[in-house]
DNA sequence: CCTGAAATCCCCCTGTA
DNA sequence: TACAGGGGGATTTCAGG
């Protein structure tokens, strides 16, 4: 699929001010309303644009606690990668997998509504996850996304 | 702020099956339009509700290779977390910043088009941060969220 | 004050040149 | 790519609880 500048510029906007409305975006773009739309909608069918996802502001929902899990799984059972990942998904605490080349297979990104709460989690919901070799955890801080400037 | 069920359901709905129209939402959530419409004004306002981003397929775009580099900063400058930070936000390719509690002091997310191109943004711009005392990297396979059901 | 229905208004989306 | 129009949904208003 072509990319064009244009494209690019529109991105680039859509990343910069999430949530704007479609004749907005095309006056930022230097574009008419239509051809913004049909730009978009090519974005889309070329799979560049995936959807739109709901920010939700977890610590003001009172989920005060967010984990960083890294994994190694044991390499007995090759399908240990898919076993992990299903188990994974279904816990619902679980905002994020990621997998990796390298030492570390793994990475979950937890949320929990407190430390007693994470406790629990961590016990019955991370540690019987299938073929974990190894595991270590980081507790986050925080989050910047550095929507400032993106390489486009 | 005050969160009812209904709140929570709206919530679920919309990670659920983002970018639905508000009349939409409101039928599955079992509300009118205008009720909807209300209370998703009122999470806004409640600072719950961030805003919908543009997920992008960075992939698709020509940007094949995703980084995850965790950081371990030295200790004698106590602004060595904010200059980092700073320093890391001025770089395009960085698409995430995570601080932590622990041994590792941040972690960062980086995109490039290809090796080559990831080489260079390493040694240029990577190895170029302030105050690093350690650092590894782990090549990102693929991330997949976890949107099948959210903890609300 | 909160809810739901109805009215209004805006803007997405399409046809056309 | 620009323009213009129809249709549909977002937002507001208003009456009733």
């Amino acid at each position: 699929m072509q990319i064009t500048d244009a494209d690019r510029r529109l991105l680039r906007h859509m990343l910069a001010a999430p949530g704007l409305s479609v004749a907005d975006l095309a006056e930022r773009a230097g574009l008419t309303s239509a051809t913004c739309w049909r730009r978009i909608e090519r974005l889309r069918e070329g799979g560049v644009l995936r959807g739109e996802h709901a920010v939700i502001d977890w610590h003001a929902l009172g989920w005060e606690v967010e984990v960083s899990l890294r994994f190694t799984l044991d390499k007995t059972d090759p399908r240990a990668f898919d076993a992990f990942i299903a188990a994974a998904r279904n816990v619902s605490e679980v905002i994020e997998i990621q997998s990796f080349l390298g030492s570390t297979d793994m990475r979950l990104q937890v949320i929990a509504r407190d430390m007693a709460h994470y406790q629990e989690i961590y016990r019955n919901k991370i540690l019987t996850l299938p073929h974990i070799a190894e595991l270590d955890a980081l507790m986050l801080i925080s989050t910047i996304k550095s929507g400032a400037e993106l390489p486009l």
